[in-house]
RNA sequence: GGGCGAUUAGCUCAGUUGGUAGAGCAUCUCGUUUACACCGAGAGGGUCGGCGGUUCGAGUCCGUCAUCGCCCACCA
């Protein structure tokens, strides 16, 4: 009779339809209280993996918990074009179908692009929505589509005219594969070991110089040889100039400080032209800049005739060889390095002299860095704050141009004389071209420029809710009230959000940053498809249902730490679904269904008194844990309770009562007062199967439903009586395993506390039925008495092991002697009952009491053993 | 070189204003009792990386050392 149950993904399809077509995603506009994230929008590069699983739940989580909680609430949905990266994945896709990239033309290739696009952006939308997103889909919005542009052109065309983005002709970071300048963040810098070769450059005079370098390929492009003024060695150089080998140029000694006398042989040579120091030095002394490379890494016309065309790599070892040759080098070693990689490419970056367009960063940092030193945004977890500055306060100019076609185009037009135009369009550049040349006519030749992908990416938090145009979506969630999102792209996309939101809405884009770690392996490894330990969160779905994915990576997902995701930890958290799932079906099963017209606010029974007041402590932890954003602690708590609190004890303790005439109805009524709770505790966390079985009972929709726990008065004597009785039964329990306590034994329960006699006499069957023994509770005539914590019990037995217990019971002495021991000494120590907190030293008192009547009970028992 | 984080039970990790150590998995024992074997009951297992300090009291705060990660900047 719950078949509807058993297959996830038909009822986890089902639900999310029903939740689209009530509209529940959608904000309302009607509240005081607004609350928005808009999602990290995924490359439509491919499908989602882990990393973006974890993303989205704690998304998920939050706008479903604030939905819930009076709040009105928009999930700004979308994808990013990504520039070089998907440009890559389609020419890898097109070349496979032996089509080349240049062999279109721009417009051609970029229409394969948009239809790669529509396919990824659509199975990344599928793939959100698989996991049970509650983003407004009506938003959806793509970095590309036109209301974006428009900003991007807007924000262009603004900065430009303030002269924050300028065009310079500078060295770059070159990607030679792709042909394009990327950004200092794209660049990674890898350990590696090469050589390192000692070359002699000789001058006129017959004085011999020599230098060191791992590079021996851009020798052609020295200019000078360095020298710190202060070393000894070199002051009789002064004025010498020194030939290239392999070449007839020569080129001079410079003195800079640059130049560390410790390094090397002391003198380097400088190629301004590759190296970012070697152009500082150039700079200041006035060198030549002399590329030697083209566009695609091979060198170029000036060098000699032998090497232009060639790879730097394979220019590199005959250069070396022809140098061995001639008796130019010295000594080759071997040598550690770094060297930076094009993070798309993996393939060596070169330091490249091009004209690029630049932002001027430093300028919108400032404002970016003020409004979190003011704590207008806060960073959780915090200590990343201090990572946003370090960044932030070494920013260098931001190189936006990249020589790619998959973009937002640059908005700027040229004259015939090379006259730079910039505008939001071109009839407005046309008109400023007109207004310029006093002419009529004027042909203008556009950029071919794209932007760096991050520059729309950067105006997302309010582009996405229309600006340029006013809309009232941008009244309401802007500023966004979280961003979530991993530490990898702090600077690449948060730094950037930063700058822009405070320069263009002049408000900071977000409130708080919730910055969450790296999904990893089970043995901590990075996921990745060359180590074949991906775990595919759509296979996970398939196998486990969303919700059993989205639990377990909120339980493992604690602040500041990777995430290790196993198989086996999923299939853990898949149990504690079934296990709702299944205290559901005793619902079922015992016929107790939610009572309507039925007065009960205070249960009377106290068992029923007793889960009320356990839930109410969980419930305000739970919320402030939610509000902290310590959702794993949720997790965890709510893991806890409903398993084995609710469960293991709440469900058992309650079939006695449900069967009784005088507590059935009270009990039904508590039971769906937990339950229903509970699930909508859970919800943020695992939607589908918590609306599934609110359905089951209820005519509402669980996600728009409103929390609205109101407290009972506790009263603390019910309460302790279901701990005593709850107490007593793990104790009974653990003394039964512990004396291989026979079915067939007898067994007599008493206590000297009258109060805890009467309180098992009163709950005799609740107690044989948790204890599956039958209970006498009159004085037997004979066995062994045992003590424990709070309760004797006599048992009529003569098949328990003596020399056992009486081991067992020496144990716990020297242990309980311990413990007083170091109680008492607390307890006379006065700095400690002047200071120690009141409750600590009650509970410190009763301890010292309770050891005290233990220890005289196991006295007597040893006496009589 | 600068910064951040980690070190707690066999494994993976919780432990949010200092109050006397917990969970899941794994292991061992028992149990098919009518929500659930994707289960229930019980048990074993830790001087919280080392040393020092503050405190009546430190896994928690401070200093220092060790080991391991990550980030940024780098040396020809």
């Amino acid at each position: 009779f719950m078949d509807d149950l058993q297959d996830k993904k038909k009822y986890e399809t089902e639900i999310y339809q029903e939740w689209i077509d009530q509209g529940c995603f959608k904000p309302s506009y009607n509240f005081d209280k607004n609350f928005s994230i808009c999602i990290p929008p995924p490359n439509v590069t491919g499908s989602l993996h882990m990393g973006h699983a974890l993303n989205n739940t704690i998304q998920d989580i939050l706008v479903r918990y604030h939905r819930m909680n009076g709040f009105n609430t928009l999930w700004q949905p979308g994808t990013d074009h990504a520039g070089i990266a998907t440009q890559m994945v389609v020419e890898r896709n097109l070349e496979e179908k032996n089509i080349y990239r240049k062999n279109l033309t721009r417009e051609e290739f970029i229409e394969k692009v948009w239809e790669w696009k529509e396919f990824s952006g659509s199975t990344i939308i599928n793939q959100l929505k698989r996991l049970g997103s509650s983003c407004d889909w009506s938003r959806e919005r793509f970095t590309m589509d036109d209301g974006l542009s428009a900003a991007v052109r807007k924000v262009f065309v603004s900065l430009y005219n303030e002269g924050l983005i300028y065009k310079g002709q500078t060295l770059v970071n070159w990607d030679t594969k792709f042909k394009t300048a990327i950004s200092d963040l794209e660049v990674v810098s890898t350990d590696v070991s090469t050589q390192i070769y000692y070359i002699k450059y000789s001058s006129s005079n017959g004085q011999n110089i020599t230098v060191a370098t791992v590079r021996p390929e851009t020798i052609f492009g020295d200019t000078a040889i360095a020298v710190n003024p202060l070393d000894e060695r070199y002051q009789s150089f002064n004025g010498t100039t020194f030939k290239i080998p392999l070449t007839n140029k020569d080129i001079p000694l410079i003195f800079d400080e640059y130049s560390d006398p410790e390094m090397g042989s002391g003198a380097v040579k400088i190629t301004p032209a590759h190296d970012f120091n070697d152009f500082e030095v150039g700079k200041r002394h006035n060198l030549e800049l002399l590329n030697i490379l083209n566009d695609d890494g091979t060198l170029n016309n000036n060098c000699p005739e032998e090497y232009a065309g060639l790879d730097r790599f394979e220019a590199r070892k005959l250069i070396v060889k022809n140098l061995k040759a001639s008796g130019f080098i010295e000594k080759i070693e071997d040598y550690k390095t770094t060297i930076p990689y094009g993070d798309r490419s993996n393939t060596i970056v070169e330091p490249y002299l091009t004209n690029q367009w630049f932002c001027n960063a430093e300028e919108l940092a400032k404002q970016a860095m003020q409004v979190v030193r003011d704590g207008e945004t806060k960073f959780f977890p915090s200590n990343w704050e201090k990572t946003y500055f370090q960044w932030m306060e070494n920013i260098r100019p931001w190189c936006i141009s990249r020589q790619i076609w998959w973009g937002h185009q640059i908005p700027v037009w040229y004259g015939p004389d090379g006259k730079e135009f910039c505008a939001e369009t071109e009839e407005e550049a046309k008109q400023l071209a007109i207004d310029y040349y006093k002419a009529d006519k004027i042909i203008l030749k556009r950029d071919k420029d794209v932007l760096d992908t991050w520059f729309s990416s950067a105006l997302w938090p309010f582009s996405t809710l229309g600006w340029p145009e006013t809309e009232k979506s941008l009244d309401h969630f802007y500023p966004n009230s979280v961003l979530v999102t991993g530490f990898d792209i702090i600077f690449f996309w948060v730094a950037r959000m930063m700058m822009m939101g405070n320069k263009f809405m002049e408000k900071t884009p977000f409130h708080t940053v919730y910055v969450h770690a790296l999904v990893r392996d089970e043995k901590g490894q990075k996921m990745s498809k060359s180590k074949g330990n991906v775990i595919d969160p759509l296979e996970i779905i398939d196998k486990y249902g969303a919700d059993t994915l989205r639990f377990t990576l909120t339980s493992l997902n604690t602040p500041g730490r990777d995430v290790r995701l196993s198989e086996q930890r999923i299939a853990g958290y898949r149990n504690f679904v079934t296990k709702i799932t299944n205290a559901y079906k005793f619902a079922e099963f015992k016929s107790i269904y939610p009572l309507e017209n039925i007065d009960i606010t205070e249960p009377k029974h106290m068992f029923n008194h007793w889960i009320i007041h356990e839930f109410q402590i969980l419930y305000r932890s739970i919320k402030e844990n939610y509000q902290n954003y310590y959702f794993h602690e949720v997790a965890n708590q709510l893991y806890h309770f409903t398993w084995h609190t609710f469960c293991d004890w709440y469900i058992e303790l309650s079939k006695n009562l449900l069967d009784s005439d005088d507590y059935r109805q009270e009990t039904i009524y508590t039971f769906h007062l937990i339950f229903n709770s509970l699930l909508q505790l859970l919800h943020p966390i695992i939607p589908f199967i918590t609306e599934k079985l609110w359905s089951k009972n209820n005519n509402s929709i669980l996600m728009t439903h409103q929390w609205n726990y109101t407290d009972i008065v506790a009263n603390e004597s019910l309460i302790n009586q279901t701990k005593d009785f709850i107490e007593f039964i793990e104790e009974y329990r653990s003394i039964e395993k512990l004396f291989e306590i026979k079915k067939d034994d007898h067994v007599l329960i008493f206590s000297e506390n009258e109060q805890l006699q009467s309180l098992f006499e009163k709950n005799q069957s609740v107690l044989e039925f948790l204890t599956r023994k039958k209970l006498s509770s009159k004085p037997l005539q004979a066995g062994l008495k045992l003590p424990f914590k709070k309760f004797d019990f006599i048992i009529e037995t003569n098949q328990i092991d003596k020399d056992k217990i009486k081991n067992k019971l020496m144990e716990n002495q020297r242990n309980l002697q311990k413990e007083k021991t170091i109680i008492d000494k607390n307890l006379s120590n006065t700095n400690f009952t002047q200071r120690a907190p009141k409750d600590l030293i009650d509970q410190n008192t009763k301890r010292q009491q309770s050891i005290s009547l233990e220890l005289s009970k196991i006295d007597s028992i040893l006496l009589n053993l």
